[in-house]
DNA sequence: CTGAAAGCGCTTACAG
DNA sequence: CTGAAAGCGCTTACAG
């Protein structure tokens, strides 16, 4: 392998003038630099990431965090995912994926071993386990996810309240007077899934105000169970004529549970949903939704990282970046039938 | 941070002896093994993943390569990556998820910063530009997709020619002799997208041989273009009682087509698709089909990996590991409609 | 503007 | 059975 001593021989310098020719941290005369350059280009140097880890106290590594449960809708998380690898990439870190069951742990792991900078966490939950570790490690973090207690921590999340809010509006505005909400199962929110109720409290307090009857239903997340749920839902909500849906593997579904019903969108029912945009294109989900913009938050939270794993973030103020929910409108919501 | 000199002060020992003890490499005095034992846990010592690495050499990190194209099946990758990660784990391993555009520069970068003690690359297309940088990188590789040669490196892939062959050999035996065959778009061919050739060429030879009449078409991999698709196969080849799909949008987009042509499955029309278990779960996709199984070839590729970086894997011979196609069956193939 | 040297935290021959 | 020392490949004060 080839190292910097390689380097300082062929280009007939010292190993300290060959390593500040490099990173640029002290003037080096035109000469000089143009040697070390050439001789960088004939060895084909890189340096050793282990060596310089040791020397820096530095990886230039982030650890990303995920949770994937059985229940939850997997394929969203990979556009999370994505979106940290590659701001990461942008600004010259590599990600290392830990997908371990035990977050606890493998937090503990990373963090002592000094095998990264900082930490994303992924599907952060209401008390999320991870929180302790993360506070005590010497690294930063990023949250995507809102915990209910995110002091001294960055987090960063679709606002979830708002969104609950506006699809309500939404509907409000065009006449609906009688809407049906479908959330996540109740076990994500006893695992402390905290965006279903942040959502659904924040609808149904919206629906209030605004004298709109609204059902609010816990349903599967997957089929069959979340098309004979839909089914019931509208069974026992005849006069409903809006659908609300926090719940991917509903959205996925409803397409054939309307059609089965002979109930047209918008003309007959108008709906809402709540996900990704790659997520619509990918399944051609027909209905206007919230962008839950995975993509976004993963880069906001590499970012914000990257900010204070470098020192340039303000260290006393930690940031709950909620981003406002918009309605990407696939003309799934219209003026209920008239009857 | 605590290191292993601190562990040998408190202990009261050397620091190789305190190494040694920690790694087993020589027989230490039980009394001894106890002290540092205790050391360890009193000050919570983890060692220095670099350091260690700069020492021997291997980071105990494995890098996974992706290649995520727009135009392909996204929610796919995510099982692959999880079989990877959670296999390295068991393993000892972390994961490097790497999702550089440029997969042939990334390959470099890592290896020659020796980021990693070996790759695993995903997607690998006919011609795989990375291949050239792998066989000249110091670690060892394994692929999940053969590549046209493979040679001096293992590759473990789901046997996409006897998969064509048994989705025809299936319909044959149930007295279809006239099948369309719905591959993944021509792109994705030109790409180097050698799984959907290989599976219609055998498919089709089969048929030929079996005196089945294939129609053979790529189509769109996303709605709402693969409906439209689906649609104008169909009406080409009315007489058609069987549907072999390569290709995940079809599936996830044919039970509306079908419902709209008021075609039942399978009293009217046979289906086999190839897709993972998983997939078919989440989207409730009705059909039989051949599981691509992500999470076992990228299980496989890791545990052959590591054997390779263990040097316990045979030096001079190279795997190729084809595994054999399996159908679960969801009932969606039946005799053909009497006429 | 440049070089010799120390040090980052480990592991592992070498000696005893 | 254990210790003192060298070395892995970098970076960065310290000196000039």
């Amino acid at each position: 392998m080839v190292t910097i001593g390689d380097v300082a021989r062929v280009a007939g310098v010292s190993r300290s003038t060959a390593s500040y020719a490099l990173s640029g941290k002290r003037t080096i005369s035109p000469a000089v630099r143009q040697k070390v350059a050439d001789a960088v280009a004939e060895l084909g140097y890189t340096p050793n990431a282990g060596a310089r880890a040791l020397a820096t106290s530095r990886t230039n590594v982030i650890a990303l965090l995920g949770q994937f449960f059985e229940d939850e809708f997997a394929p969203a998380m990979l556009q999370y995912i994505l979106g940290v690898t590659d701001r990461a990439r942008e600004l010259g870190f590599d990600t290392l994926l830990v997908s371990d069951s035990d977050g606890v742990s493998a937090l503990r792991r990373i963090s002592d071993s000094r095998m990264a900078d900082g930490f994303v966490l992924l599907n952060v939950a209401e008390n999320d386990e991870r929180l302790a570790p993360l506070r005590s490690a010497s690294q930063p973090a990023a949250l995507v996810g809102l915990p209910g207690n995110s002091e001294g921590i960055d987090a960063f999340d679709l606002d979830f309240a708002a969104a609950g809010e506006l699809m309500v509006e939404r509907m409000h505005e065009l006449g609906h007077r009688e809407l049906i909400l479908v959330s996540q199962p109740e076990h994500v929110v006893e695992r402390g899934g905290a965006y279903v109720w942040r959502l659904a409290n924040a609808a149904a307090a919206r629906a209030a105000t605004l004298g709109v009857t609204l059902h609010h239903y816990y349903a599967a997340s997957s089929q069959p169970e979340i098309g004979k749920d839909l089914n019931a839902f509208l069974d026992a909500h005849p006069d409903a004529t809006g659908l609300l849906l926090n719940n991917e593997a509903a959205a996925a579904a409803l397409p054939n549970v309307l059609q089965a019903r002979s109930l047209a969108v918008p003309a007959d029912m108008s709906v809402i949903g709540r996900y990704s945009e790659t997520f619509a294109r990918t399944f051609s989900l027909p209905y206007s939704a919230i962008d839950s913009a995975p993509d976004l938050l993963g880069r906001r939270a590499v970012e914000h990282l990257v900010s204070r794993i470098d020192g340039t973030a303000d260290a006393d103020t930690h940031v709950v970046d909620l981003i406002a929910p918009i309605i990407d409108d696939r003309g799934s919501v219209a003026a209920p039938p008239s009857r």
